[in-house]
Order: structure tokens, then C-alpha cells, then sequence
DNA sequence: TGCCCGAGTGTAACCGTTTCCACAATCACG
DNA sequence: CGTGATTGTGGAAACGGTTACACTCGGGCA
């Protein structure tokens, strides 16, 4: 039999309503009441039951998370911020990864109706737009989107900003010289992928070269994607010097492939990343990359959902671009920005 | 002004109760009136409530998830087993991630009481056993523990085989010629680092070799640590001809280290690592490893935490041990079991 | 002395479901 | 054509909290 809270209020000879003042810190209490109460309550092992409280307050203190099919070190460093300011707020977190089609974030959504009291919603698909318009949200229920190709008036919005950071990378390797710069795109229909390959070509552009076809390939932000991605643009000819991949894991899959062709980074052939995640400058050579601070992301689209809680009806939708920086490792062979030996 | 099943019943012209039957399809109910209750809540874009329905039922088709202090791409892989598992079987996820103390645990775990049916608990500190045997679990509540030095009756538990992979990757070195090797210990009063170190130790002395202290330097996971320790043991006289890291993340920063001495692996310092996060074949050079199925482990847990609130009272708890499997990639410089030149 | 006020407490309505039980209508069957 | 089972439905009591409101009781003040 569980013990509820009116078991507490029988055995401090007391009524339910005390001891509920007591747990929620409402209302006064004698000093002497309260320590019956707590007396009662610890003798019993009581633990307030959080279903029958939020059904009564109509609050859960909790945030749901609706991510993407991410990856690797991206998803670990989101949600470790996410939950690191959830829990100092007192917020529980719940978490349902992987959902890439509009059917099942929907279907998630509802699922999630009731449970959560705001949402942080990651959905990187381009067609987010229509997704956002149809979203099945009560207007009690609040949205922070992460990284969607959408600027909705009703929700918080947190973007980083991709293109500002592949201009940086792209210019950074046209100024030390590089002329023909490939890049490994991220999944079709990404808008942080797409972001990035318009950062890439307003880049090429800006340094006089015209973007070409063959000098992009497709990929989906795997380590092996970028391992294939980078084996084809080693077939060119003539072969690009550089090569930009959409995200970290997708370089590092690339310096590995140019490994085995037998070729040098950054000699032969620069390679560079975006996000640097943790692992990016103990691989070798140490990627040069975008940082985006990915644990930081998160963490500010979780308190930019809790203020908006706490603010309730006053909370007016803000849309926040996150910069990025230029992190120049050794992978582009140009840490002094003087170009490779191979391109003097 | 939240809409209710109440809403639906009126609008249906029927009484709740059909309502629920309809929306739980538990006992008849005519298939005109049905139509009619569907049509009532799509236009009315009702949604249940879920703490309603917990309270009611006293089940929450929620899991909790208690993590330690986790980085990188095991986190990443664990979390993702799990959920894919609970998505499949409808339930949602509640992660709390971080917490590397038993007071930190205990008080998540109070949080949770009422949130979720079962929880899974990671506490890889080597403390575990007091902090099972004191957790304050209602006996209402299933509980699964993942890598718990630990083994008590009350739960399932999850573990890998650390010792017997450590052995394998050491053996491995030993009967490839291998006389000094080191290794890069996990975060003291962690279970997994301590029986990786007893696999390791285990393996030299069944090679004829006898632990040295000098040869163990203390890590803590992380890629920065690996780095750190490696450095340390490059300055032994005599060096170490091979590095066995605890997990990949510092097998990967060792790696750099060895590199930035001007060494070579595998040629002048063999290095492995434990785990086999995808990252590892994409390395320079590709990493010798245990492959743990961290995925797989997630997903494992999931399932016999569903299965035992599946089978209610009648559950009898097991504790299993997952195997592990010797990765051999390039690291090692002993492919084909034959020992490098530098050791002939 | 009478009145007001605040501290401390209890009663009971409510939050939105599920589900037990009762009941009416229909149907099969001897 | 009665009877017992079956189907379809509704009423209302849980589930375990929070909280509006009412009440008592002293103490301060005019």
C-alpha cells in the first residue's frame, strides 16, 4: 500500500491541508506542527506523488526534449547542457530521440501533451516550416525551436549561425590560397547542412572562384559518410586542395580516407570540420574547425524556456543567433594563415 | 481553457466513461458511436491528460534513466539504445544525467518517484553496493542497474565484461611480442576502471610479466586525460612499448600525445583502447579496441526493464554479463598477430 | 469592553482520468 | 414467450494531491 500524504496528516494528528503547506512551503505553519509533520512524514518514507500534484497545479516541472536522429558527440554535449540547467532549475527532463519525419515529431508531440510543461523542439529538416505552422500545440504548452529554418512569432527561436561560420572556415582557406575548395554537404533537406553550403559558395564567390558541382558531395554527417564523400573527391581531377566537411565527424571520416590514398594532410590536402566537439583537436592533425559550443546551445535554449515559464502570458518570443568561431587547428596547414608549401 | 474528455462526451452525446472505453479500447462499444466520440475529439483536438491517466492508473509508460558524470559518444550510444527500445514499446524516457554522488542519486531518485513505472540506474562508482542496498526504492518501483558493482537480489543487473576484455586486448599484446605496457587507468572508485585493470593486470601476470605501478597512470575518461597520462608515460626509462587506455576517448588523446613526441603508432608505441565508439576505425591510425555494444547495452536494459513491469510480482530478477570482442585494427602494429619490427 | 486582525488550522471542492457496478436493450434458445 | 447471456451505456467513486474559504483564538487598540 503506498503512503500518501493524508497517512502523513493522520499520524502528526493533523489535516491534509497542513501537511501540504508544509511540503510546498505555503501558507504558515507553527514550528512545532511542522516538525511533527516532518517527523511523519520521514518515519513513513512519504514522497509526494508527482502525477496527483501536477494534475491539481496543472504544472509537471518538466521539459521535453524532441530531437533529431543525431550522432555521436552533437547529441551527448546538447543534452548534457539542456539537463545540467534543467536540474539546477529543479526541472526533470524527457528525452525521445531519432525522429526525423514530420509524422513522428507530430505523433511524439501529442504524446507528450500533459506530461511537459515547455518544450525544446530540434528539427533541422527544411520543411520545418510547415511542420511549425501545423504544430498540434495547446497555446499553454511553450516551444523553444533549435536550429529550425523557422522564424514562428509564437515560439522562442535559438539558431546558430552556420553561415557566418562557413564563411569564416572558407575564406580562412582561400586566403592562404587554397583555389579549389570541395566540400561534404550534411543530409539533404538539413537546414543546418543547407546553411552551411550557402556559408561555403557566398565564401568561393567572395574569393573570385565560381562554385562547382563536382566539387560538392552529399553526405549525412556520419563518420563513414564523410570517409566515402572524401574517397570520391580524391578521384577529381584535378583534385581539390581542401576539403570542407559539413560537420566534425564527417571530416574526421575524411582525413581518414585521404589517409589511405596515400596522401598528407595538411599537405596534400586540407581538411576542415565544424562543431568542434571534444574530440576534434586530438585527432590528427588536430582539425581546424567552427566552434559552435554545442553544451552552450543547449543550455541557453533551456533557460530561455524556463524564463519564458516563469514570465507566462508577458513572455514576448525572442529569435537568437548564436555566433560561431573560427578554430584554427593543424589540418588546414595554414595556422599562421601563410599557405601550404604545396600551393606557394 | 483546456479541452477534456468531458468535452468530448458532450459534444458526442455520450458519458465519459464511453469516451475512455473508446480512447483506451477496453470494452465495447458501438462502432457508429465510436465515430461519432473520434470525430468529437479531432474537431475539439483533444488530447488525454497524462497525469490524469497516471494518476488514475497508477502507471506512467515512463522510464527513468540515472546517469554518472558521462562523455562523448558513450553517452550518446547508451541513451540512444534506450530510448529506440522504449519509442518501440510506447513508452517515454526521463533522463537525469550527472550525478556522480550517492546523495546526488538518491535525491534524483526521489524526484522521480511518481514520474516513472522503472528506472534504470548507471553507477559505476565503486560505492554502488551501499548505495543499492540503501536506495530508497518503494518496492512498487522496478529498477534495472547498469554496471553496478553489484549484486543484489531486488534487481536486474547489466553488466559488461570488462575484465574479460581487457584480458583479450592484453593478451593480444603480450603474445604479440609486447613486454612493457602500460596502461591509463579510469576515474578512481569507478567499477568498469577497476575491473579493466584487473583484466589488464591479470593478462601481464599470465604472460609472466608482473604489474609495475610506474606502468599504471591514473586517467579519468576523457580525451584530455589520455593525453595527459600518455605524455607521463612517454618520459619512462625505459619506455613502454604499448598503452592500453581504459576507454577510447583517452586511448584517442593518447594517440596525439604519442604523436606530438614524434613517435609513431604503432611502430614505436602500440596504444588500445575499450569500447569501440564508432570513432575509433576513423582514427590515424584505426583503433584496436573492445567492442561493447554500448547500443546494444542501452537496449538490453530497456528490454528487461519492460519485461519485468511486464511480468508484475512474478518477475524474478537476473543479472547477465555481456560479452565483449576483441576489435583489432591498425593501432596495435600486430594485425596478423605477428609482432612489429621493432619488438622482432 | 468590543472590534479587528493575523496566525494557524480544517473542510471540502477540484484537477481529468479510469473503472466498478448497475442497468436497458437485444438476442439466442428451449 | 420467458430467461439468461451479451452488448452497449451511464453514474459515480476512486486516484493523491492543492487551495479557496471558513473558522478559532489571542492580542492590540480605540
Amino acid at each position: 500500500m503506498r503512503v500518501t500524504i493524508r497517512d502523513v496528516a493522520t499520524r502528526a494528528g493533523v489535516s491534509v491541508a497542513t501537511v501540504s503547506r508544509v511540503f510546498n512551503d505555503s501558507g504558515p505553519v507553527h514550528e512545532e506542527t511542522r516538525r511533527r509533520i516532518r517527523e511523519a512524514a520521514r518515519e513513513l518514507r512519504y514522497a509526494p506523488n508527482s502525477a496527483a500534484r501536477s494534475l491539481s497545479t496543472r504544472r509537471t516541472s518538466t521539459l521535453g526534449v524532441l530531437l533529431p536522429d543525431l550522432h555521436g558527440e552533437f547529441f551527448s554535449e546538447i543534452i548534457r547542457g539542456i539537463d545540467l540547467t534543467a536540474q539546477r532549475r529543479h526541472h526533470h527532463l524527457i528525452v525521445s530521440s531519432s525522429h526525423n519525419h514530420r509524422s513522428e515529431v507530430a505523433a511524439a508531440l501529442r504524446a507528450m501533451r500533459g506530461r511537459v510543461d515547455g518544450l525544446i523542439l530540434m528539427s533541422p529538416a527544411v520543411d520545418a516550416e510547415t511542420l511549425v505552422a501545423e504544430l498540434p500545440v495547446p497555446d499553454t504548452l511553450r516551444v523553444v525551436l533549435l536550429n529550425c529554418a523557422v522564424r514562428d512569432p509564437r515560439f522562442d527561436g535559438l539558431e546558430i549561425d552556420n553561415i557566418g561560420g562557413a564563411r569564416a572556415v572558407v575564406e580562412h582557406l582561400t586566403g592562404c590560397g587554397h583555389r579549389r575548395v570541395a566540400m561534404i554537404l550534411g543530409p539533404a533537406r538539413n537546414h543546418d547542412a543547407d546553411e552551411r553550403r550557402r556559408g561555403y559558395r557566398a565564401a568561393l564567390r567572395a574569393a573570385g572562384l565560381e562554385p562547382r558541382p563536382e566539387w560538392e558531395h552529399s553526405g549525412d554527417f556520419t563518420d563513414a559518410a564523410g570517409y566515402q564523400a572524401a574517397a570520391a573527391l580524391l578521384r577529381l581531377v584535378p583534385r581539390p586542395t581542401a576539403i570542407v566537411a559539413a560537420n566534425d565527424a564527417m571530416a574526421i571520416g575524411a582525413l581518414s580516407a585521404v589517409r589511405e590514398a596515400g596522401l598528407r594532410v595538411p599537405e596534400d590536402m586540407a581538411v576542415v570540420g565544424f562543431d568542434d566537439v571534444p574530440i576534434a583537436r586530438y585527432v590528427h592533425p588536430p582539425l581546424t574547425t567552427v566552434r559552435v559550443g554545442i553544451g552552450e546551445l543547449g543550455a541557453r535554449a533551456a533557460e530561455t524556456l524556463l524564463e519564458a515559464l516563469a514570465e507566462g502570458e508577458a513572455h514576448r518570443p525572442r529569435h537568437v543567433v548564436v555566433p560561431t568561431t573560427l578554430v584554427v587547428r593543424d589540418s588546414c596547414g595554414c595556422r599562421d594563415r601563410s599557405p601550404p608549401a604545396s600551393l606557394a
